[in-house]
DNA sequence: TTGTAGGCGTTATCAG
DNA sequence: CTGATAACGCCTACAA
């Protein structure tokens, strides 16, 4: 027996139904339109729901039917432009059908991302995106995976961005091969002394990204002595910092690569108070290729990494029909280089010819993977 | 009486319950520490909920206590770095508490954004957040002002960021000041021929800058033609081209302010594919101070406005104690004078000085309100 | 201090 | 095609 008070304000169901002279059931039927309904009662139902501004209740639904219309996006910063662009991809295929999208924010760190994780699982929205690279803690990976795996089980889809020790589809940008292809560019460029401007040792994104750069290095036979590597948080301080950590403990640097582009923009701003020409002093290089790079002076040498697709891929996966096998989607990278890079005046011309893509205007390119 | 089966999967109070040997209220007491319970059973309640990994359904507690421990933002578009930064503002004040923030995103369509309030409200979450600009559309505002009346009587609490024709609690950044303070500080350098690259003119945001810029241009003796004026939609994109329109209508102009940003960077951007030297042949200023004003180049001169202040204090609103009548926040603008503005060439040396503040190393200041 | 018995708004099942 | 009725998981008087 309903009590018809008006509760939070807001019609009810049971309101609508009331003033149809229908059922609850009817009414239910008619608007979310699952069963047949004569059209004589849908018409009286809609027109009632429509004159007391009735819109159902989300609680109520997702506990009746135990599923949420609603995706649960976990990042690990969200005013990082790397993470915007990645919600920004993700915004049109996760919105179709009146979907909500949540977002939230862990500041890399592992325990609030579990905690939202297991926060999204018991709201049981339908989907839910990691977005961000993974934790190289494979105690971690295993705690989540479980949780995750739970949340499969109950019918939700997950995606994965990046590299994880987590089970499950995902999407993962060719972070090695674009490091890769980047140290291959700056060596092509004459730079013997390259320093580096790292991320956190506990994410997978540093991990991959270091690997491919000294894959590049060794082969041109360069060192990557510890001193020339420092570590950052990702963030512009970071990259001020990096930056003079890395000139006071290497001041006969060449070049600078950072491992993402807001760091390289910080370390573009150091260079200019301690009077440093960038790149005729020392060529600057980040990695990601955010909106920005290519506005900030001078324009950033960078990794292009396609954020927004990698964000509406992980929709797909998420919502499309659930594959078989374990899928991993994989995104070649890109090398753009732009202003902040140049040839390295200190070298010797290289054996190796410092352009190796015909010049087009702008910015040159070489595609990784 | 409860099946026990386990349903999405996730244990639920009854299963703690059982196997604390409690009955479910003990169970919720327990872990909710609302009501006293013997020190004994809370550590039995605690340990089993612990070993079944159990969290509570928020939408079974939204639904019984018709209050979701949430809080709603409705942003105009949320790849905007000038909603980024209100959002940076938010979140460490809202999230105190486990509270979820849930965030989405309007592409400015008033249609959406009614639609989305709806959503919220019948989500009953504990606050509503409107980050945005108001649409100058006095019809739609009293619909939302209906909207949100219904809200707050079913004790949901709401903010406003920015001037709405919604009646409710807002934090608002002085716009036409900051327009007024940035047009004196424009003519003092010597500008004449000032172009603007304005916004939608459907915002309250676009009308008040407007307003002030004109009550500055005005008292400086100086008219605004419509053809220095065209209008923008607040992306990079729209920058470009209204540089473009711009300069087609008036190739004399030797300022221009874009009223925001990201706009100006854009015509940064077009600037320099023109070949047209910043700030010597043209001063182009901005509006809002987004983080990336200063790294772009030449460094961004324009008005900064206060935006993760704003969030941070919006959400102040929304949690703090329900006032006993409207609450307006005002906070004051400032404009930062970068290096994308000069002195203007062409003047005769103005009988106004150039220069209000005394020099400073980066940027002078000029605070408004 | 603890347990029992609704109720929150909606959907799903099962008879009519 | 329509209408009761029982879940969905949790909270909260009320009673013990």
């Amino acid at each position: 027996m309903k009590t018809g008070r008006v509760g939070a304000g807001a019609p009810t169901i049971d309101d609508v139904a009331r003033l149809a002279g229908v059922s609850e059931s009817t009414v239910s039927r008619a608007l979310r339109s699952s069963r047949p309904v004569s059209e004589e009662l849908r018409l009286r139902v809609l027109e009632a729901a429509q004159t007391l501004g009735y819109s159902p209740n989300p609680h109520a639904q997702a506990l009746a039917r135990s599923e949420d219309a609603a995706i649960g996006v976990v990042v690990h910063d969200s005013s990082d432009p790397y993470f915007v662009e990645i919600l920004r991809g993700m915004l049109g295929p996760a919105e179709v059908g009146g979907r909500m999208v949540l977002v939230c924010d862990t500041q890399r760190r592992p325990d609030r991302e579990f905690q939202y994780v297991r926060h999204f699982r018991s709201q049981r929205v339908q989907a839910l995106l990691l977005a961000g690279s993974g934790f190289e803690d494979r105690e971690f990976g295993a705690r989540m995976t479980a949780e995750i795996q739970a949340f499969e089980r109950a019918g939700g889809r997950v995606a994965l961005i990046g590299r994880h020790h987590i089970l499950g589809d995902s999407v993962r940008p060719d972070n090695e091969g674009g490091a890769y292809e980047m140290a291959r560019a700056l060596t092509d460029l004459g730079h013997r002394r390259i320093g580096v401007i790292s991320g956190p040792a506990s994410l997978t994104t540093t991990h991959d990204r270091l690997t491919g750069l000294q894959r590049g290095l060794n082969e041109a036979g360069i060192e990557l002595p510890d001193r020339h590597v420092v570590v950052g948080d990702f963030t512009r301080d970071g990259g001020i910092k990096g930056l003079s950590q890395l000139l006071e403990a290497a001041p006969d640097l060449t070049a600078v690569l950072s491992l993402n582009d807001v760091m390289a923009i910080g370390a573009l701003h150091e260079a200019r108070r301690r009077g440093i020409a960038v790149p005729a002093d020392l060529s600057i290089a980040g990695f990601d290729d955010i909106p920005v790079a290519a506005d900030v002076w001078p324009p950033l040498s960078t990794v292009r990494v396609p954020m927004a697709e990698m964000g509406a891929r992980a929709v797909e996966l998420a919502l499309g029909p659930r594959p078989t096998h374990v899928q991993i989607v994989r995104l070649p990278t890109e090398v753009i280089l732009r202003k902040s890079t140049a040839p390295c005046r200190l070298s010797r011309p290289s054996s190796v010819p410092v352009s190796r893509a015909g010049p087009r205007p702008g910015a040159r390119r070489l595609t990784s993977a």
